[in-house]
DNA sequence: TAGATTGTTAATCGATTAACAATC
DNA sequence: TAGATTGTTAATCGATTAACAATC
């Protein structure tokens, strides 16, 4: 149970979440009597009608009869459950590509996460601006988080690099790590990891397109 | 059933065997005669060990009792079964930071992802090189999927431009997206689409964190 | 041989779907 | 009122875990 009172919504449940919410916000205006029916929902997502009730009902948001939902009321519900307000300020290392291309983001605002501090191992890039953000040499990491008072951390580095990394965030305060190196990390058990391993999404495309007949 | 015979993997099957794969090739050394047993790996992975031996029979790999499975043919198999070994040429629309990153980075090649053109909707990048690549201006997209014969197209643009050229790709013969735009696209049925929704990722993080009281 | 580990069947658990009364 | 849609309970399905005989 969390602060609400409700069980611990699960992966798959966030998921669909997240779907709803992208779906509502992007094809249904948000005046504030736009309703959306779970049959609807489920026909344009692929999915069970049921199942949209359920999530909804799981986060609280009851709809009317012969009516449906209110979109801004889900949309409100959902951003509150996944703590969309909350301003959550993160770290970054490794000012590369990848790196730059998520610092530069804005759409990360809308979930409340704010890239606060930006680093890179190389000092020749110390002083680049990217996005609202200057890049700062490596060995500031530290100072940084104490100063904000930072808890997550964003990897964006070489596989070689990620783990040593890892020590100085854990170490340093850091809580919550988004990995986007593609190595596993080993980190103490209250230090909450979330493995963005790109390649997977690429070895499902190709599995299908393969089922599929080439 | 797909070739072999065997009813097709589904979604958490095949992330697993991702997750193995990148285990054994990591922290592994693939001499012939290393062997790992299903207990091994479920404590390692933080899984039930049925679940390993399970998805190794699966994909026809046997172990041997009191030994356990050998390293070299547990990550063969897996490639095999996930097409590794078949070199599949993309095209990526969108040479920007997060598109550069993806042209450059080389690691895509040991899933046999080749991306083998790149363009810019700005002219003005016409030319640069990013990794081995040149990139080419958007009014070359046809040409560029019909000479290379290209079934697989990357979109790393912005959402506004995702679905028409998600249009684009698909009157021009691609048969699987790769989608990193922040969008939804429609597309005949027959087109696998596989939308990588970075924010989900972090909106997970964030939820998590709060659920572990911040 | 003794005992560790596989391979597989059976049991459990959770997630999905069906059914339907309540409601607007 | 009639009928569409919610909310929820029950049934089904699939995935996970437990149990254990077979094997090396």
């Amino acid at each position: 149970m969390n602060a609400e009172g409700r069980p611990p919504l699960r992966h798959g449940h966030l998921e669909r979440l997240m779907h709803y919410y992208h779906f509502i916000t992007e094809h249904i205006a948000s005046s504030d009597n736009d309703t959306v029916s779970s049959a609807q929902l489920a026909e344009l997502l692929n999915m069970d009608d049921t199942q949209v009730r359920k999530d909804f009902a799981a986060i609280g948001v009851r709809g009317r009869a012969r009516v449906g939902y209110r979109a801004s009321e889900v949309v409100k519900a959902i951003r509150e459950v996944l703590g969309f307000h909350e301003r959550r300020e993160a770290v970054l290392i490794g000012a590369g590509r990848l790196g730059g291309a998520l610092a530069a983001y804005r759409g990360f605002r809308q979930y409340g996460l704010a890239i606060s501090a930006l680093v890179d191992a190389d000092p020749g890039r110390a002083g680049e601006v990217i996005g609202e953000l200057e890049v700062q040499p490596l060995d500031r990491l530290e100072a940084l988080i104490a100063a904000k008072g930072l808890r997550i951390g964003v990897l964006t580095v070489p596989a070689e690099a990620a783990q040593d990394l890892a020590d100085r965030l854990v170490m340093a305060g850091v809580r919550a790590i988004w990995n986007f190196a593609p190595t596993a990390l080993a980190v103490p058990e209250y230090v909450i990891v979330r493995h963005e391993h790109i390649s997977v999404g690429f070895a499902e495309l190709a599995y299908y397109l393969k089922q599929s007949g080439r």
